[in-house]
DNA sequence: TTGTCTGCAAAAGCTTTGCATGAAT
DNA sequence: ATTCATGCAAAGCTTTTGCAGACAA
């Protein structure tokens, strides 16, 4: 896996050192794919080695800035991190366990042109995470009042 | 204008003080609709009065709890506050100058019912903006190069 | 009077940055 | 050898909170 990792840094023009190895590494082997930057401080410094706040800040930007993540806010005013790979896609969130699911509906892009076009924007891209309950939330908790807006 | 809002301010339970006269009538007189914590202290507090930080971010939240103003974040990760009057809308907002745009689809609000059933959740409300550039932006600086998702 | 509110200032929470040491090329 | 990255710690920025004095009812 290093070896992989470490080219892949350098295809960016990234030099191969041990923090930005380590992140990637831990995106790519993770199964869960939405992070805080306190998530991959704490996944990735717990093996004896420190990587400070700092770094992961650091880093996580640049893999953005390489394309190589994502990044936006779901929940609350922390950034999340993902991996650019795949498609396109918005989120749905559950407000009661936090779960997180993607997906992509092409009616949201086309429609967000025409309401672009409707009110005098150009529209390039967008913000949009659904916020509701989840499959198993909803059967143990199902309290579907109206928490949020919509 | 200051006994409407003080009746206001009691009939949602809140007593009727300076700074909370103060935050309402703004929101109220103001044209522009979309402010930050920030903008309503400097605008509130610069005739003479002196209104703290701590009492606005209090008074924002007092209002949005009793229904008097809605907030959620556009631009930044900045808190923006809006009058919680008129129908619900989502946001569109110019990435060069910052202008908003209201607007209400109800194609989206159908689709994201149908959305939420599809990966199995109850969806209860969206963060939905739309990015672009408005008509006058467009006008002097059109670059609708890729700088968003989408 | 009584309970609530305000201004002040400090703290909290997340993210960024300066700097000297240390590592990658 | 040179250039860039890291760890540490401090600062930045927005928002929250504790407290004593002040105000609304």
């Amino acid at each position: 896996m290093s070896i992989d990792v470490a080219e892949e840094l350098r295809r960016v023009g990234l030099r191969a050192t041990v923090p930005r190895m380590k992140v990637l590494s831990f995106f790519l082997d993770e199964q869960q794919r939405h992070f805080t930057a306190e998530d991959v401080c704490r996944q990735v410094a717990d093996e004896k080695l420190n990587i400070s706040f700092g770094s992961i800040y650091r880093v996580l930007q640049q893999f953005v800035d390489a394309k190589i993540l994502r990044s936006g806010t779901l929940h609350s005013t922390k950034i999340v991190y993902e991996l650019n790979n795949g498609p396109e896609h918005d989120h749905a969130i559950c407000m009661s366990c936090g779960k997180i699911e993607e997906f992509y509906d092409p009616v949201f892009d086309a429609r967000q042109k025409e309401i672009g076009e409707s009110v005098g924007f150009l529209v390039v891209g967008r913000q949009l995470v659904l916020q509701g309950y989840c499959v198993k939330c909803r059967a143990t908790a199902p309290k579907p009042t109206d928490n949020a807006k919509g």
